[in-house]
DNA sequence: ACCCAGGGTCATA
DNA sequence: TATGACCATGGG
């Protein structure tokens, strides 16, 4: 892995794809919901997760703060493993506003608030920094599933490396870019949504028309 | 009917 | 520290 082939990559995406301009929310505090709502989950199960919410004028804190588990989980049965879900969006949403909200939280470091979002519990590394990225728009590169799996396909990596290597990896070679930390993590998702399934490589996806036309 | 999805936590060894 | 079990709906 190096900056020529991570650029040569990100181009070849974009020019497919177009600019994807992430993430899609109408709010910040939608972006942080939907973070931990696409745990493990498609996106649209998680769109009428939100719809739902939005319908019972829960987008907010401190209404998910209130409400009650049951009624929490049935809002966001969609998306999935909706009793740990609705645990975990309240968990975020206690810390939130306990924090003095968007105002404050401006305030912090980005290695601070990292550390802060890591220590609430249902918030992992990747959930962290797709907040950190598109909600506070802080320049770190978000690794998930689809980037391993493109990044080992590619034989850039072995895919088995911890989330912190891979992260100050990618970082280290593309600087600090936000624009393009957005519109990278945003095209391996459109990317590994549409192609490539886990197990076989398959010879009509994206990924190897790219790879054959860019001589990867 | 099977596979998987824009992960994370917890219990074991 | 390193695996494995578990969570659960909805689309292909």
């Amino acid at each position: 892995m190096n900056k020529q082939s991570l650029m040569r990559v990100y181009h070849k995406l974009v020019t497919h794809y177009g600019h994807q301009d992430w993430w899609p929310a109408d709010t910040v505090f939608e972006v942080m919901l939907g973070a931990i709502l696409t745990q493990n989950t498609n996106w649209s199960n998680v769109e009428k997760a939100l719809n739902r919410l939005r319908q019972a004028h829960c987008l907010s804190a401190s209404c998910i703060d209130k409400k009650p588990h049951a009624q929490l989980a049935e809002l966001i049965r969609s998306s999935g493993y909706f009793n740990i879900k609705a645990k975990r969006l309240k968990a975020y949403c206690h810390w939130y506003l306990q924090s003095g909200e968007l105002a404050a939280l401006k305030k912090l470091t980005t290695q601070d608030l990292r550390q802060q979002l890591l220590g609430i519990h249902g918030v992992g590394p990747e959930t962290a920094d797709d907040i950190l990225l598109y909600a506070f728009h802080r320049p770190v590169f978000v690794i998930d599933a689809y980037t391993r799996r493109l990044f080992s396909r590619l034989g850039w990596v072995s895919g088995e490396e911890p989330y912190e290597v891979l992260r100050l990896e990618c970082q280290k070679r593309l600087g600090n870019d936000i624009a393009l930390f957005n519109e990278y993590h945003a095209l391996l998702v459109m990317h590994g949504k549409e192609t490539c399934r886990p197990k076989p490589r398959c010879s009509q996806c994206v990924l190897t028309r790219l790879c054959d036309a860019a001589e990867l």
